[in-house]
DNA sequence: GTCAATGCAAACGATTTGCACGATC
DNA sequence: GATCGTGCAAATCGTTTGCATTGAC
């Protein structure tokens, strides 16, 4: 018979979903690992990534599908969008819904549409500040 | 005084070229690396690397900007948006424009839009198939 | 003939894995 | 006390780069 496989509470796991859950940004692992590292000066870069994913698994936090070759992680596992600038590269959320997206998606050819990722690209206020100063 | 780089047109730059648009999947850099070598077998995979980041440089392809850890491109330079089926894990275009999603995003706090990338996640209709017969 | 482009191999950065030890239930 | 989780180091995967040679113009 199949054990279901008992999940356990590490100090580890516990600050590296308490710091994800801190910011708004969405860190890459070794962003996070870098966080994480103030308080648990011993833990490793792997033990970051094995717990990444086994939250993602969880479904406590979220694997963000966009961009670049790193991975980012997303404290909130409720389905929503991002804004990413151009400029300085963070990743923001977007609040608002687009509600005609569903409908559009379906008309496509034979697909069964379940859902979609949404990053909009351009650029914060901050970075915007900066090219009307230069 | 600064000269323009020419760009010289070779024979593995062009059948590169010629293969990802025959394709209306979206390749990673190896996938198209196997099909250009039937027609060039000495090709190397640094070859289609360089190739492929310089014609999306010139504008004649598109780089994805999502999903995974591999890189996909796309042969046709226009905007437009994506379908990844959830089960085999193919990217294929989709028809239709999704005109409100400029003015949403607009609203959004102190950002500058300028551009947006969105992919639908689903099933395709071969894989529905599949489904259905299981 | 010049200089950009190639093929090869080695380097690289991000992520994953094997293994002995440590910690949670 | 069993076994899941950790830290460390080595392995792996996708991608990039250095360099001597080749080929387009």
């Amino acid at each position: 018979m199949q054990k279901v496989q008992e999940l356990r509470m590490t100090r580890q796991r516990r600050i590296i979903l308490e710091e994800l859950r801190k910011v708004d940004t969405h860190p890459t692992a070794d962003q996070l690992y870098l966080c994480v590292r103030d308080r648990l000066p011993r833990i490793s870069l792997a033990t970051v990534y094995r717990n990444l994913e086994l939250l993602v698994r969880e479904g406590l936090i979220q694997r963000l599908e966009f961009g670049g070759t790193r991975k980012r992680f997303d404290g909130n596992p409720e389905g929503h969008h991002h804004l990413r600038c151009l400029s300085c590269g963070e990743v923001r959320d977007a609040s608002g819904h687009i509600p005609a997206l569903q409908r559009v998606a379906r008309s496509s050819d034979g697909y069964e549409i379940t859902g979609y990722h949404l990053e909009l690209t351009g650029y914060c206020a901050c970075c915007r500040k900066d090219k009307d100063d230069s």
